[in-house]
RNA sequence: CGGGGCAUGGCGCAGCUUGGUAGCGCGUCCGCUUUGGGAGCGGAAGGCCGCAGGUUCGAAUCCUGUUGCCCCGACCA
């Protein structure tokens, strides 16, 4: 049965809700998509729950064809688990947490690692019922500090998520392609413009990890991207290209020089031009050392304190370095951490003094760049002194090196000679090989050929179903309204009848009961008394991609069929209209 | 959690400075006219002005407190 405009439970706006900003936000609640019940929380009217299945339906389809199952957890979870795997507290705030009348922890599911492992580890026991891959398409919580841009960033959201269980990492590489794959087919039906960027595995376990981002400028994520070779990369996820170590044979030794009132680099490298000019070019930011000294504290509430080595002029990336340190957290070091440490005297510090080794027992990681052979100015770890000189390999060396400084637009490509610009983008899938944390964390192991207990190989894979209503609709749309594509579209056709006359409104039903009965979904604005106008511009917000109107043109038995996106139109034969509009649909 | 802003019919807003019968546009309902780009005229319904105190003869308006919401940032498998 078709749907009718007259009757169906949708109102449109003639004005922009005052608190949307994005332009999803706007169209989705102007259309009459969905209406805010509170932050982050919204309701799916029927013309939004039609598209929410429907990328609901696109989800299924592909995973069902990869050999997933689809099972259904629920959302409302005991906490045991997740205090088992330590997410309880890592979590934080985060985490909707409720109490039941006996006093017991719950949780709404924030996401279901837990869960999938525990329900694979009560089933199953051995290699042979592996590999397996299970999914769910669910509603999750998240108490995010700030939900944004209506369903683009909510607190209660649909996710697809799905977990594959493999016997060793050969076998989660296999996994993970098959689910990679799946998902380029996703969001190519979807029908957005998106970026597959590298990701960081995390700490524990993973060894890759990849986002598929809809390329968008309402977008929350930073990513960075070659302006040649197609590598595109989350910022915490870059690699910065290591340059070849240099013989340092025949370079002049280091040597301590005065450098008063020299605490910043810009007054160090002003200093260094006035008093110890080089004759190849003045010098710079980039020939500093500069040391960065943090404090790291671990989930187990230990602190340790970290001192990095950056060319002075970047600055230390705070996103990149609490990649870097997770499960740790980074926190100020502040003047009370100093005054503990009587080596490091603030503003010079020099790797003299760091390393695990040096005097002030800090572990100490240097920037990929500086690599053996390069020269610095650095500090001399007393007041008012610089070391000139100073050669890595030669005159110091590190405990290791770390991706921490910022990364900059133009900067050399990992993957090839050409540099590197930053875009936006939305996070609209994940998947990421998880490696053994969930299943070592609640024993999920199987037995091998050989009869030996083995820890099962996990990857997670997420779609964000919902989000991607408003990231296709981010996509999707120009001054007028919506433009759907053509699988997400709420309807296939809408049918306009204007003006007053019988003919047209019984017409009207006619076309819409024989495109029906070619398995075509319908609907029509049989609205009577209201005026050509607000049915065009109502027709235009909704944003079906066809739209056929029956008016005026009728009396000489035609109608028109106006394509949504391009905005064409042209008359056809009332006659031929049915199977006009099948064609278009059906081709397009 | 930091910064900024806003709470007045369903939606968008004015009124507040200078206290005195709560208003406009859209939407909704009734009648007549109109029907290819958000129609016209006439009539109508609908509001404890976020909440709680206070000042005052009198508070949407002034004062105090409080709650909620929005935007930016921090945060975010």
């Amino acid at each position: 049965m078709a749907l009718h405009l007259s009757s169906l439970f949708l109102r449109t706006l003639r004005e922009d809700p005052v608190d949307a900003e994005v332009p999803s936000h706007r169209l989705l609640v102007r259309a009459g998509y969905v209406r805010r019940v509170s932050p982050g929380v919204y309701t799916w009217l029927p013309l939004g729950l039609r598209v929410l299945r429907n990328v609901e339906r696109i989800v299924r389809d592909e995973m069902d064809a990869i050999g997933a199952q689809e099972l259904l957890f629920p959302a409302l979870l005991p906490k045991e688990p997740f205090e088992a795997s330590g997410r309880y507290a890592e979590y934080g705030d985060n985490i909707f947490r409720l109490t039941d009348r006996k006093g017991a922890g719950h949780l709404l599911g924030p996401t279901h690692e837990e869960l999938f492992t525990l329900t694979v580890k009560d089933l199953y026991s051995s290699y042979k019922d592996l590999p397996l891959a299970l999914y769910q398409i669910q509603t999750k919580y998240r108490d995010e500090a700030r939900p944004r841009a209506g369903v683009l960033r909510g607190r209660e959201f649909v996710m697809k998520d799905s977990y594959s269980f493999d016997v060793d990492a050969a076998g989660l590489d296999k996994s993970y392609q098959l689910h990679r794959d799946a998902y380029v087919r996703i969001f190519d039906r979807l029908g957005f413009h998106y970026v597959i960027v590298q990701a960081m595995a995390g700490a524990m376990g993973g060894s890759k990890s990849e986002e598929f981002l809809a390329t968008a400028e309402v977008g929350e994520d930073t990513y960075v991207r070659c302006t040649s070779c197609g590598y595109a990369a989350n910022v915490e996820a870059v690699r910065v290209p290591a340059p070849d170590a240099v013989p340092f044979d025949g370079l002049p030794a280091s040597h301590v020089e005065d450098t008063p009132a020299t605490p910043t680099i810009e007054t160090l490298v002003d200093h260094l031009n006035e008093r110890f000019p080089r004759d190849d070019r003045p010098w710079a930011a980039g020939d500093t050392l500069k040391n960065v000294i943090v404090m790291l504290e671990h989930p187990d509430g230990t602190r340790e304190p970290l001192a990095i080595g950056i060319p002075g002029d970047r600055a230390v990336d705070e996103k990149r370095l609490g990649a870097q340190v997770e499960p740790a957290e980074v926190v100020a070091f502040d003047e009370v951490a100093f005054s503990q440490n009587t080596a490091l005297v603030k503003g010079y510090i020099g790797p003299g003094a760091l390393g695990t080794d040096g005097a002030s027992g800090i572990r100490y990681l240097l920037d990929p760049r500086v690599v053996e052979g390069t020269r610095w100015v650095t500090g001399a770890n007393e007041p008012g002194r610089h070391v000139l000189d100073l050669v890595a390999g030669r005159d110091f060396t590190a405990d290791g090196t770390i991706e921490a400084a910022e990364v900059r637009v133009g900067d050399a490509c990992p993957n090839c000679e050409h540099t590197l610009e930053t875009a936006r983008g939305i996070e609209m899938g994940h998947v990421f090989q998880l490696g053994t944390k969930y299943a070592e964390a609640l024993g999920l192991k199987v037995l091998d050929q050989n009869g030996k207990l083995v820890t099962v190989v996990m990857g997670s894979y997420g779609v964000g179903v919902s989000r991607a209503v408003a990231a296709v609709v981010e996509g999707n749309h120009d001054a007028s309204g919506i433009v759907w594509p053509r699988e997400l579209s709420p309807v296939d056709v809408h049918i306009v009848a204007t003006g007053k006359d019988e003919p047209v409104f019984v017409a009207a039903e006619e076309v819409a009961r024989d495109l029906e009965a070619q398995g075509l979904r319908v609907l029509v604005d049989d609205r009577k008394g209201v005026s050509p106008g607000v049915k065009f511009k109502d027709s235009e917000l909704i944003g079906v991609p066809t739209i056929v109107v029956i008016g005026r043109g009728l009396a000489e038995g035609k109608v028109e069929i106006k394509d949504r996106r391009s905005n064409e139109r042209r008359e056809v034969p009332r006659d031929e209209v049915v199977a006009a509009v099948v064609r278009e649909v059906r081709g397009g």
